[in-house]
DNA sequence: AATGCCATGTAACCGGTTACATGATTTA
DNA sequence: TAAATCATGTAACCGGTTACATGGCATT
């Protein structure tokens, strides 16, 4: 249940609306968790009624927009999270490698071309981590707090590419003649 | 949606019952799917509903088992699922990344002690998954088929590796002072 | 006979997804 | 002024998780 502390987060580094929040969010966690905008202002509103955030109508504003910005209670919460103890962590899941082992059960069944597919998303992907990982951190990377978001961002930047390289060894193996040596 | 897939899967290299196809499961597609003993008697309701599979009571049985077999639709179905387009492939996502994000915005807040446990379990899964393929891979890997499945357990392998990787790099920079460059 | 284990199952819940609605602003 | 866009929101659904139940077999 990582969506409430990751918005907390967003908004600590800076008070957001919902939309703002939705961008932002993309841009910099987004290699390891996603939103849509019904999740985000539906968790918007738990965390207000949970007394951890709570929120303005933008002053010279458009429409509805509304502000959102982390009270001390939040800040505690967040803090207490990070150190909580994570009972059962998330399994990794990848259907591409049920459907590997599916071709392998029955035979050839036309795989490659999802692979291909797949292969230009994370290739799309991976060049716009490199484009975040050259524009915030070209500077070098000088203090904790940079380290640590650095970090997360070569994390995904390594878990993409992984992905591209067994695609492509999934390839090889896909043109061999089914029953071939 | 991969889990009657799954299923079917393991069903076609076995017929099996209920909790057979639940050990099973553990040991061959579980570095990237999951099913616990309920969501697999609820699936394989359905499947045998869809006229997938057909399930008759074990013989000499002790109690109530069954075991499932995979109909020709069943097999008719795997194939075209194999080879169907993918939408929108499942998002990555890490607790643990959204954690040293938090980490980074807040400051301190014992994250260590976390990060530690989660390279323990780690570590006892990649050892797990090398011993997979130590006994199922050692005499060498000839066929189409047997090279598949090699792909999937050593992306599995690859996976854990990067993840620990990963957390002992987060260690190094959470050992730094706070305001430490 | 009592206890524990195992295979099978039911029910409730929850996070995430998808489809759709509404009122306002901006653009053509 | 009509059409497109945007921020905010409601509702239904679904896969996966968790808690609990039941009845048979094995062990003591």
């Amino acid at each position: 249940m990582s969506l409430p502390h990751a918005l907390l987060t967003s908004l600590v580094e800076r008070p957001s609306t919902g939309a703002e929040l939705a961008r932002r969010f993309d841009r910099s966690i987004s290699p390891f968790w996603q939103a849509t905008h019904q999740q985000i202002y539906r968790e918007l509103a738990r965390l207000e009624a949970a007394g951890w955030v709570r929120s303005a109508p933008v002053e010279d504003a458009h429409g509805r927009e509304r502000s959102y910005e982390v009270l001390a209670a939040g800040r505690r919460e967040l803090r207490r999270w990070i150190g909580e103890r994570e009972d059962k962590p998330r399994a990794v899941r990848d259907e591409l490698m049920v459907r590997l082992r599916a071709e392998a059960a029955v035979g050839p069944a036309g795989l490659d071309a999802e692979i291909r597919r797949r292969i230009e998303r994370e290739e799309a992907v991976l060049a716009r981590y490199l484009e975040y990982e050259r524009r915030a951190f070209a500077g070098g990377v000088d203090t904790r707090e940079r380290r640590l978001q650095h970090l997360v961002l070569r994390s995904g930047i390594r878990t993409v590419a992984l992905r591209i390289e067994m695609a492509r060894e999934a390839l090889e193996i896909l043109a061999m003649a089914p029953s071939g040596k």
